[in-house]
DNA sequence: AAAATAGTTGACTGATTAGTCTAGACGGGT
DNA sequence: ACCCGTCTAGACTAATCAGTCAACTATTTT
């Protein structure tokens, strides 16, 4: 098998790249391949479509992190603890971002999801399975913390779908607003809402 | 003064019609001309960019809810009921729009604001102004909640962005997964964010 | 009835869009 | 050394995009 390359993974690096920063809108094709150092004829040899693209990129995306995810909600670590490293995690990065293109960027997968959910069932079903897949850390980490007594969650799978969207519109504010400061204390909210008794931190 | 036209309401309301079932990126000023009956001299007769017309339909939208917002958060009715008959009001509307359209729309401002706000300042500026608008019905019902004993909230705007942050990241997931469930149930979702001690409905 | 104001028309521009296609370059297996 | 499958090059199409413009119509004021 002759000549591999590396421009596919250059490609959905580059779409999601642009996508996350801007949006699927106004992310042209020329600008992914010009970002990826491909030609048009590169393009359409490994994607079909735009749209198809867009899938790959996102489950690519996924790939990436998923290693990560599995670190942070590791079951050797203390169920609450595990959301409190997750969003510290994603604080960071977001601020890592914000610190190359001068924007909170919220979530790609809600972001992309939004726009295109009602024309593009190739990108709406990819983020789906996407966020089905996040939703179980959620669900198991919180299953776990129901089972140690740490919080009262009859219904993990319902408790991990409330702070999932309570997440996920804190981050859309955050892109919209581009003001990180939302999500500095959302490890505050999210025990809030999980309804965790204050352990050693008590107060008043 | 010669010659009333409804033209600019025309072309806000199919502006907004569009870019909701849409999206921003996808309605071009050609369609929204075509469904308000105008022609591209009209729209730039009235609006001097695609960007400016986006703005006014928003604000347009709601000065047109305005009405109702006040009466659902009407001071007269109890602190938390109003939350429940907002929440109860949206879903019927998203309901209404599933039918005409076949798709849960979720909430405009958030799909909109979240496509444009890194490109678009005049838009993105447009949706903040409106967010905070919203959060203050939030935020005095709140207040008057914590009050009247209902909830413990030392500070009520807080809490009302979180409350706010939770619905929309609910509407958007709503969206995505063309899902109105989610929004079934979240008048208790949202007594659970608040902190609301279980009332009269004493269960186990 | 004339003038002034308010709104409408639709052809036009030039840029950009997603996607196609043919010809060829590269490089590993034999 | 040569072949063949993998990949690249880039010109091309046809549609669509936001926005411009000058001529035109309709209505009210004077």
């Amino acid at each position: 098998m002759p000549r591999v390359s590396d421009m596919k993974k250059r490609l959905t690096d580059a779409a999601l790249d642009l996508m996350w920063e801007n949006s699927y809108g106004t992310t042209s094709v020329d600008a992914i391949c010009e970002r990826a150092g491909a030609k048009k004829g590169s393009f359409y040899y490994f994607f079909k479509s735009k749209s198809e693209l867009t899938a790959a990129a996102l489950e690519a995306e996924w790939n990436k992190n998923k290693a990560n995810m599995d670190a942070l909600f590791s079951p050797t670590i203390p169920p609450l603890e595990r959301f409190d490293r997750y969003f510290d995690h994603v604080h960071d990065r977001l601020a890592e971002l914000q610190r190359e293109c001068g924007s909170i960027l919220g979530c790609p997968l809600l972001s992309i999801g939004s726009e295109v959910s009602t024309q593009d069932k190739v990108v709406r079903d990819t983020v789906d399975r996407i966020f089905d897949r996040k939703i179980k850390y959620f669900e198991s980490a919180i299953r776990d913390a129901h089972a140690q007594g740490l919080i009262e969650a009859p219904d993990p799978q319902a408790k991990a779908k409330t702070l999932f969207a309570c997440y996920h519109g804190t981050l859309a504010q955050a892109r919209i607003q581009n003001d990180l400061e939302l999500l500095r204390n959302f490890k505050e909210i999210a025990m809030d809402v999980l309804g965790a008794k204050p352990a050693a931190t008590a107060l008043s």
